[in-house]
DNA sequence: ATGTCCTGAGCTTCAGGA
């Protein structure tokens, strides 16, 4: 069994006690980051618990990792097609013969802005990277901060995102259009019609408590991966405790090669 | 428009991002 989960932490600082003590109590084999918001990375908290760890960072913004308890090579530390975009977004490894692409996607607020327009170019390189990836025999998994609400049932009232860049016909479209290309969302494929589960919940107005969410973090898997999926789940906890993130854990478990 | 939380400059509060 293999166990990789995905967590937009919004702060490695302001959080570490949490993923450390989350860590501790699930054990994944691999754990993806988003939203580190700072230069410094806690390699050696890490390192103490077993992970091996690699991170992409940035002044005061983005930022990702990825930790792993098995060997891992670094391939990429940015996505292509860009040489202007220095954004601390993309990190991609090889972990037990599985290529993992750790993903922040753009926010792209407000719609019509130069950061909308960022988020949609964002996108387009990502599927250019997933249509290259179709062409070897490595089995792949994308996983993070999606930053796209993909279907109605994904947030709690589609009225209440109808003018956020989430939530966006655009952003959409690229998003289905990823799965048209053969990856499955993880989740959503085991879980299919089921409402309100949602990764994200805004800090204000107890959102929470009411859980008035959107499912924004997610897990596509190429083909020989979607045949290994034995589960997957979004571990609320995390999000219910003091000081925590705005998200909170996806996880999900691959069966072993026969 | 509102709500809340985080970073970082360099204030004892603010702007910017989400």
């Amino acid at each position: 069994m293999f166990k990789v989960a995905s967590w937009n932490l919004n702060s490695v600082r302001s959080r570490l006690s949490h993923v450390t003590a989350w860590l501790k109590v699930r054990e994944p084999d691999v754990l993806l980051l988003q939203e580190l918001k700072g230069t410094e990375f806690p390699s050696e908290a890490f390192k103490s618990l077993g992970y091996d760890s690699v991170a992409v960072t940035q002044k005061a913004y983005n930022g990702v990792a990825i930790l792993s308890r098995h060997p891992m090579k670094t391939i990429a530390k940015a996505l292509v097609g860009d040489d202007s975009d220095s954004h601390a977004r993309f990190l991609e490894v090889v972990i037990k013969g599985i290529r993992i692409a750790n993903v922040y996607l753009p926010n792209g607020n407000p719609v019509g802005s130069d950061k909308f327009a960022y988020k949609l170019a964002w996108m387009d390189r990502l599927t250019q990277q997933m249509i290259r990836w179709k062409r070897d025999d490595v089995p792949t998994l994308i996983g993070g901060d999606f930053n796209v609400i993909p279907e109605d049932i994904d947030c709690h009232k589609p009225s209440s995102w109808k003018h956020d860049a989430l939530f966006q016909p655009e952003p959409r479209a690229r998003y289905r259009a990823m799965l048209g290309l053969g990856y499955a969302d993880a989740f959503r494929s085991l879980h299919v019609g089921e409402i309100g589960h949602f990764t994200f919940w805004d800090y204000f107005r107890q959102a929470f408590q009411n859980n008035r969410g959107i499912r924004i973090d997610h897990f596509l898997l190429s083909p020989r991966l979607a045949d290994r999926l034995e589960s997957c789940e979004i571990d609320k906890g995390p999000r219910g405790q003091e000081k925590p993130s705005d998200h909170t854990p996806i996880i999900m478990t691959l069966s072993d090669l026969p």
